[in-house]
DNA sequence: CCCCTCACCTGATCGC
DNA sequence: TGCGATCAGGTGAGGG
């Protein structure tokens, strides 16, 4: 969602100016602030790619690109260059050929998100695309054509872990949060704490389609809001949060059977589940 | 190597 | 009214 509509602003855009409001969303360049900034301005940006949660940037020069993690809280939000946000932490002024200046503010309130510049490297994983070192470790999403469904299944059973803990590993998979997590769990009717040794295949397989239905609702429907502090990168708020069947429903009927919905500590993060259609099986 | 816990952050909300 | 405690969660360092 982000990096489509960054895709036709800042390809082929050049950076004529970079401000840093908070040097702590800088936490994962490998280099001082003013580092960041040299080699930025007087570039020029390529198409955005995605791999689960980051979004990169290459870079015309050479083999670097720029590195965007939101984190929980953070935005890269499109304006004209008279536009300010309150939360910004970087901001990249960019003059495009076609469109003129344009101006992207990083917004994020928690900071747990960052930029980087990074150096794009080959990978086994995804040989016919260069990826930064960052995201090299990240596995494809489920929705990409690339994602091989029987090695996520063989490597989900070799793990000896639980499913929920497992769907969180962007080693395995990428693109699955909190939210979407106990989504698809709720529709595929696996508890949580399944071990994924003893799940079967055909209802690992059942998951994985249910993670993909979730996913891709998500998509389509502008990612998970709850308030104005997430938004698309025109300031517009998703829709997803109105289509949620168990995350943050405790207490409320099932969609499905009409028993109510629990809430379970887990991973320092809540976990919603009903627990009559999701049971340890 | 594999698995798990916890620190990192801010702002909304709650209880007293 | 105010103030401290609690909660929210993606990532990766570090421990076992």
């Amino acid at each position: 969602m982000v990096r489509a509509g960054l895709e036709p602003a800042v390809t082929g855009a050049r950076v004529t100016a970079v401000t840093i409001f908070d040097e702590r969303s800088l936490r994962r360049h490998p280099g001082p602030t003013e580092d960041f900034v040299d080699r930025l301005v007087g570039d020029t940006m390529l198409a955005p790619q995605r791999r689960g949660k980051f979004m990169w940037i290459p870079l015309a020069s050479g083999s670097d690109a720029l590195v965007t993690h939101l984190g929980m809280s953070g935005q890269v939000l499109l304006r004209d260059t008279a536009t300010d946000d309150p939360r910004t932490r970087i901001r990249l002024d960019l003059e495009h050929p076609a469109h003129g200046p344009v101006r992207l503010n990083f917004v994020d309130q928690r900071i747990f998100g960052s930029m980087a510049i990074d150096e794009l490297v080959p990978t086994a994983d995804h040989p016919e695309q260069l990826v930064p070192t960052a995201v090299s470790h990240i596995a494809r999403d489920p929705l990409d054509l690339r994602f091989d469904d029987r090695r996520f299944l063989t490597r989900l059973a070799a793990k000896n872990t639980t499913i929920k803990r497992a769907l969180l590993d962007q080693t395995l998979i990428s693109g699955i949060g909190n939210i979407y997590a106990d989504e698809s769990l709720w529709a595929a009717r696996v508890h949580y704490e399944q071990p994924t040794a003893t799940l079967s295949r055909a209802r690992a397989k059942v998951l994985l389609a249910e993670v993909r239905l979730v996913l891709a609702k998500a998509l389509t429907e502008g990612g998970t809001s709850f308030d104005t502090q997430y938004l698309n990168v025109n300031g517009q708020a998703g829709y997803f949060a109105h289509s949620l069947n168990a995350y943050g429903r405790q207490g409320e009927p099932c969609p499905r059977c009409g028993r109510p919905i629990v809430r379970e500590s887990f991973m320092n993060r809540g976990s919603h589940f009903c627990p009559y259609c999701q049971r340890v099986r």
